[in-house]
This record gives C-alpha cells, structure tokens and sequence, in this order.
RNA sequence: GGAGGAAUGGCGGAGUGGUCGAACGCACCGGUCUUGAAAACCGGAGACCCUUCACGGGGUCCGGGGGUUCGAAUCCCUCUUCCUCCGCCA
C-alpha cells in the first residue's frame, strides 16, 4: 500500500509512474487526496472538539472534589451538546477514513525506475540467457508423455481423485520432487536463509498484508467455514511472520526460506499452456524471502537472483533472465525478474521463478518497521523470489536430459535421488 | 467440547473510576568515570494522527469491537488469542 504522503507530495510523478504499470484510473490519486484532505480538516475539528471535552471532564472532577455540587451538575448538562458534536465528526472521520482505504488497497505499487516500458509479457526485456541448448534425440518427447512412459507422473489419477491441475506424482517421479525439494532447501540453508515450514493456511489480515487481499480475490481457494485462505505461495506466511514488528537495524537483513505447496485456483486460465505440468492447481516451490533495509534492498535483489541462477546453473538448464516490463508487474511488485527455462521437447520458455522487491509497499500494510540509528521509525522493504518452483523444473529436466533409453538426471541431485537415470 | 485464569510500551511487569501514556526492570541513546571497554552513577527516550518552516501545540492508543459515565487501562457486554485442569484425538 502507497502512502498517502507520498501520494501528497508527488501527485503527477505518481500518476506517471502508475501510467507507466498500465493502470489506467490515475483520477483515484486525486480522489484520494481531495478525501483526504476532508479528512485533516475534520480531524482538526475533532481534536479540539475533544481537548474541549476533555478539559470541561476535568473541571467537573475539581468542581466535586471542591464541594461545588451544583456547579457541576450545570456544567455535567452543558456536556452534552459538545459530546453530540464529537459524535458527529467522530462519524464523518470514520467514514473517510473507510472510503480512502478502499482506494487505497487497489492502488499498486510504483515501479521502480529500471522497469521497462511495456504492456504485456512481449514487451519483456531479455537481460542475460545462461546454459547450453540441449540437442534432443531422435522421436523426442514432450514431458507429459515421459511422465507416462516412466511412470512418474499420473494426471489422469489426480484428475479422478481431485480434479484438472491436481497431478499425482509417482515412484521416481515422487522421487525426484523429493531430491529437489532437499536441494533447494540445503542450497538455501547454506546461503544463510532461515528454514521455516509454514501453515498452508492463512487468515485475511495475512493475506490483505502481503498483497493478496483484495486484488488477487477469487484466486486463492478459500475455506468458507474457516474463513481461511489456502496459501497461493509461501510469500504468505513466511513474510507474515513480520507483520507488526518493529526491527534492530542490526538484525538484518532477515533471510528466510519455506517449503510449500502452493494453490491456485487459475480461474479463467483455460487452453494453452495448461498441457502436464505447465500450469496447476497445486504445486510445490521452496521460496526465499529477505527484510531488507530500505538503502539495501536493490543490493539484496542481486543478491537473491545470483541464488536463483546458480541453481539453474547446477541443475545444468538453459534458462533466460527477464526484466518484467511495467505492463507485466505485479500489484505489489516496484521491480521483478523472472527466470525462465527452455522445455526443449515443447519448444518453450517456462516461468519457474520471479524474483521481486516489493519496496515499502508491503511493509506498510504489514506494519514492519525498524528502528534506524536517528531512533527514528521507518518502514522496511520485502523481497521475495522462486527457489524454485517444482514443476516446471521437473518439465524441462525431462525433455532436456531425456535419451534413447532414459533420462539422465544432473549430478548435483543424484546423491539427493539415489539413482542416476530415470529408465 | 466443558470449567477457570489472563491479554498493558521493543521485551518483562505494576497499576481496579479523575492529575495514568502509564511505576519499576531489561534492552536502547547521551553524559560522567576509564588509556579503551565493562561496571557504577546522572540524564534521555513509546506508537500513530492532525497542525507548525521550525520551536512547539492538540488528539488517539493499555488484545479487537461495542456500552455505562461529565470522565475508563480500571466497570459491563461481545469477539479473538494464550495459559491451567478435565474430556477426546493424529
């Protein structure tokens, strides 16, 4: 969430910058200041209003302690019209106040100056392509008929079961999501990120904090009874641990790592690109997190996507790195990147992680704040990234290491798996 | 699920109708002492909102919401969470 003050103080370079992530309802920016500023005037009315109230409280107390009765009871009746007026503007605040969050919360971030102009995933810029091209045999073979041909993935059992989306991993296949799973957590772990194992669950206040709430409504799958979220990705969570604190400057950054599934309800994602593993219900992803001070936090997304690629390095895939344009931002992103894997078979770039800095924006509404060295409040910044998500993972490691008679698995992982060649 | 207790500042913990934003301790900042540090001593210091160029001034906040009262951390209702005991259970 933007705050209003910078809102205040930059009105036309926040409207451009908001242009430039293709939203469009720039005129909410001057609704929200021109409420606002209703706002401060009432609340200024108020105030005295209530040191009023407050002061005549206080005479009245003296006034029975003085033995003056009479006096007071005068003074208790002449109260009363005051407190109708408190009462009046106290109502008129609230309702402002209601009306400015409501805008408020639909407002995305600003991006970041580096982010692209753009409004659409074409318009992507392409920053650094790594990894070599597999050369794939003769007859090859998408993953989804891999999957089949070695049993490592049953579709059709999740769709039985659960429904389209919800695949069923299986012997080797398990496997492999398992040795990945403890891959990606050890490389984590060394690179000094905190394992958490998070619920799987979240109330509103976590998901109206990181972000989810109220924009990505609808695409979470919700438990009515509960009034709980399934967690769309373990950003939630582990970033909600956070929330209300007030940090030591010399605790951070915060790094923190979570395995999870992750759901997604893709309502309205039909058709393409929703073959085998390309796009789920439910799938797994280990994903890092780091509270940032404010100076660090560019510094610190670097940081994290030199994480990223060295795992695609070890896992020997060719991958491409993105800068997402604004047009392809996330709500509450200021500036993403995104790693992208070749599935050789499907002739593909597949997304399997999205490393973002989401600045203040989510610090504001989760109330994470540290205390800097002038003893000063300020808020702190969120990053978050893939590290990495399973699936799509597993889709390119099938197609591109697939050979006439099995498909070889990359070194790093074979002392996770316990066996070289899927076959 | 049943019975009882509790929720206070970054943390711990007093406070049961008026001068309490809140004692005290820890942590923190400044100073004295010291070659330096520690200890000791002295002093400072909550968060948020409104206002002011600034100094400052005003308001709100004692788990959330509502109520009683001229006045609520303190009384009442309600919700949430935690603890103890009982029951059930992976």
């Amino acid at each position: 969430m933007l705050l209003i003050k910078e809102l205040r103080d930059n009105r036309e370079s926040v409207k451009e910058r908001l242009w430039k992530r293709a939203f469009r309802n720039t005129e909410l920016i001057d609704e929200i200041i021109d409420l606002d500023e209703k706002r401060r005037s009432i609340k200024a009315e108020l105030d005295d209003l209530l040191n009023k109230t407050k002061t005549r409280s206080k005479e009245i107390g003296n006034l029975y302690k003085g033995g003056q009765r009479e006096e007071a009871e005068q003074m208790k009746a002449e109260m009363a019209s005051l407190k109708e007026q408190v009462r009046l503007r106290e109502d008129e605040h609230r309702k402002l106040e209601v009306k400015i969050e409501e805008i408020l919360v639909r407002i995305p971030n600003l991006p970041h100056e580096s982010v692209p102009a753009g409004s659409s995933d074409a318009d992507n810029v392409v920053v650094k392509e790594g990894g070599t091209m597999p050369s794939l045999p003769e007859g090859a073979q998408t993953h989804w008929e891999l999957a089949a041909k070695y049993d490592l993935i049953r579709f059709e059992a999740g769709t039985k079961i659960t429904g389209s989306g919800f695949p069923v991993f299986s012997g080797m296949g398990a496997r492999l999501q398992r040795a990945l799973v403890n891959f990606f957590l050890d490389r984590a772990t060394r690179a000094g990120y905190h394992e958490f194992s998070p619920p799987l669950l979240v109330n509103k206040d976590s998901a109206f904090a990181t972000g989810q709430l109220p924009d990505k409504d609808g695409q979470m799958y919700y438990i009515n009874e509960d009034d709980l979220y399934l967690i769309p990705t373990a950003e939630v969570p582990l970033t909600n641990l956070f929330r209300d604190k007030l940090l030591k400057e010399e605790d951070l950054p915060q790094k923190l790592v979570g395995y999870t599934p992750c759901f997604r309800r893709e309502a309205g994602s039909y058709g393409k690109d929703v073959r085998g593993l390309n796009r789920l219900h439910q799938f797994d992803k280990v994903e890092i997190v780091q509270i940032a001070h404010p100076e660090k936090s560019y510094e610190i997304l670097d940081q994290m996507i030199d994480h990223v690629e060295s795992l695609l390095l070890e896992l020997e895939l060719p991958y491409r790195l993105l800068r997402l344009c604004g047009g392809d931002l996330g709500f509450t992103s200021a500036l993403t990147f995104d790693f992208e894997v070749y599935s050789a078979a499907q002739q593909k770039w597949l997304e399997v992680s999205s490393v973002s800095n989401f600045e203040s924006f989510q610090a504001n509404r989760l109330k994470l704040r540290f205390k800097d060295k002038d003893g000063k409040n300020r808020l702190l910044h969120t990053l978050n990234g893939s590290a990495l998500a399973f699936p799509r993972i597993i889709a390119a490691l099938l197609e591109n290491k697939q050979t006439k008679d099995g498909i070889e698995m990359p070194a790093v992982l074979r002392p996770y798996l316990g066996f070289d060649k899927i076959a």
